[in-house]
DNA sequence: CGCGTAACGCACCGTATAGTTACTTACACA
DNA sequence: TGTGTAAGTAACTATACGGTGCGTTACGCG
């Protein structure tokens, strides 16, 4: 594992192999076909393909299909949960510190559109792939004390009403903003406006910023 | 199509043939196995073994796997919007009207499960199977209208705020109830608490009904 | 510099899958 | 009661799929 580290990005002369870079581009084509196709319509051909990398190397590195998966799943969890802790909500006002929570998910959402689409598939397997996962446990509940000390926060500087649940806040945050991008096929046929117009985002935006205020805080 | 109705369901004799019995069970069993394991992930040997058919009809009556998901989808959404129209909105008082509504899409969901994957699965093909539907769209627009109205009698009666849009009010009941099953399974993992247990539902709608309130409601 | 190991590639396998061909059988209507 | 038509069946096909056996090549280390 730690091999060739001092070559990989030093030397001018391009590399013939690398494991870790391979790793990456598999991982990387996975994510776009498992988003696009799910995981039963994905197809490891294509991700190899697309990764320019061999089928046999997929099978080496990540042992199968479900475990490729896995991989690719675990890594977005926590790449949006660290991204969440970077916002720094323990300096902000608590009412604009609840906007900014609920923009970044939208936003979120927005520059990572396969994220809703792996959720999806793992959980029309019902969670068969993190339902052992104890890092997953660990950040969410780390993320879920960080709402609620916020909470704990408005409702002492009296701008938050009192006995909100963060776990329910949290669901009903991911709710407001995830459903949108979930559903905008149907959505936008059934409602016929383009869910993904400019202006239909900013309407969007804007009403999930005021359903949360309006639920968590005093008036 | 309008043959042998006088035998249908009056003979006492089992019916060896039954063009329209046999459609419903295919259709049945497509709904079941579309929902538990996707478009992709569905096998029409599989439906047509549950629904005690053969391959051949489904093909004969739905012309192809993907005839077959349309019809399915299409049964749905009118059932949803069917039972929807039974409510009784218009003869309560607005804030009752719209705790039924957020209530009945709540246990819409809980009733019949399937809806939401079915939803999930079109969604991940971009809507291609009701793209074209203007039977969707008109029954759609309908919906909305009866909400706008109830919005405009809240506001009339001085109990509802005013300029709430009526779509986005659809959207966000229809979120907020959606998610929380949709992703139950990774919910639980991540939470880890037991979405589907009677305590969770029960705490779940209650926060829920109290989020649109406060969303729509005056004070 | 040579050698062992890890990266990589080709060609293949068994199976499961959507869809079809060619046929038989029940029954509504004349 | 005979018959045309639609309901129903079984066996089949072509292919695409996830996964693997086995050989080759690069390269870090001693």
């Amino acid at each position: 594992m730690p091999l060739e580290k001092s070559r990989a990005s030093s030397s001018t002369k391009k590399r013939v192999r690398d494991a870790e870079a391979t790793k990456l581009r598999i991982l990387e084509a996975a994510k776009k076909e498992f988003a696009r196709n799910g995981l039963e319509g994905a197809r490891v051909d294509t991700i190899a393909l697309d990764a320019k990398a061999n089928k046999r190397m997929l099978y080496h590195y990540f042992k199968s299909k479900d475990g490729l998966f896995r991989t690719v799943l675990e890594r977005e969890y926590l790449n949006i949960r660290e991204e969440e802790t970077r916002l720094d909500l323990e300096n902000l006002p608590p009412r604009t510190a609840l906007e900014t929570l609920v923009r970044f998910t939208w936003e979120y959402y927005i520059a990572n559109p396969e994220f809703i689409t792996l959720v999806n598939s793992e959980n029309l397997c019902q969670a068969a792939h993190i339902r052992n996962s104890p890092t997953l446990k660990t950040i969410s509940q780390k993320f879920v004390r960080r709402i609620q000390s916020l909470l704990d926060r408005g409702v002492r500087e009296n701008v938050f009403r009192d006995g909100i649940d963060a776990t329910q806040l949290n669901i009903t945050i991911a709710s407001i903003n995830y459903y949108y991008f979930t559903n905008r096929f149907t959505g936008s046929v059934i409602f016929e406006r383009n869910f993904t117009a400019p202006e239909a985002l900013e309407e969007r935006i804007s009403f999930n910023i005021e359903t949360i205020c309006r639920l968590v805080c005093k008036n």
